[in-house]
Formats: structure tokens, sequence, C-alpha cells
DNA sequence: TTTATGACCTGAG
DNA sequence: ACTCAGGCCATAA
């Protein structure tokens, strides 16, 4: 029932809370990130049963090819909300839109 | 216990 | 640029 997170799930979350509006992440740069790099499928999964209470932007999160989650057309209309630009074949630019943590190392 | 599945990634061709 | 196999790991069946 009650879906406590665990460790993984808690880095996750915490990283996610930071993406800025209008920029983006992968999948896969969040695992490494957080230390797991081989765990990008454990990223989606995490996402895929992130609690509403949380409120985290998980549509700034989409794979390392820019396509959005599958099953999810709104994803695209909330990021055109923020201003993120999506080619003509559906993808986000990552080159422009990506963001890195280390970015704002204010720690 | 084994097999299939998933909001994934990378390298080869 | 595209397809595909192989790798990855937790969870569901």
């Amino acid at each position: 029932m009650s879906q406590l997170p665990n460790l993984f799930s808690q880095l996750v979350y915490d990283l996610v809370a930071r993406i800025p509006e209008g920029r983006v992440i992968t999948y896969g740069r969040i695992a490494r990130s957080i230390g797991y790099p081989n765990n990008a499928r454990r990223v989606g999964n995490a996402m895929r049963h992130t609690p509403d209470d949380l409120f985290l932007p998980t549509w700034r999160v989409v794979n390392a090819e820019g396509r959005t989650a599958p099953g999810w057309d709104d994803q695209r209309r909330l990021l055109e909300l923020e201003g993120v630009p999506f080619n003509e074949k559906g993808r986000v630019d990552l080159n422009h839109c990506l963001w890195s943590p280390d970015e704002d190392d204010n720690r």
C-alpha cells in the first residue's frame, strides 16, 4: 500500500526537484549523477511511480534521444509552455535545453 | 524459480 | 539518421 521511497528513489526525487523551468534532463544522466550509472531504467520506473503529493516536475525528464514518455502526450505541451522547443520529429533539442546538476553546484 | 516487461542507453552496422 | 542487439536492473507475472 504505502509506497515509502527507498534511498535510490529519494536521490532521484531530490534531483528532479531541482530541474529548472524550461530545462530538461535524461534518465541516464540522473542515474549517473546520483551514483548509479547503470540504472537508467530504474530512474524511469521511479518516475512512473512518483507520488503525486511530491509535486515534482516529472515532465522535465526525457530520454537520451529527447523523446517524451510513451503514452503521456501532455508532457510535450507542458514543456512547450515553459519555452522548450521541439524539432519537427517531436524531440527536444538536448543541445540547447539539457540541464546539468553540476551547473549550479552551490552546495 | 524463471520469464516477461519497462517513462532506458550505447555501440555497431 | 535509422535500426538493432546486447546490456542493464527492479518489478510483475
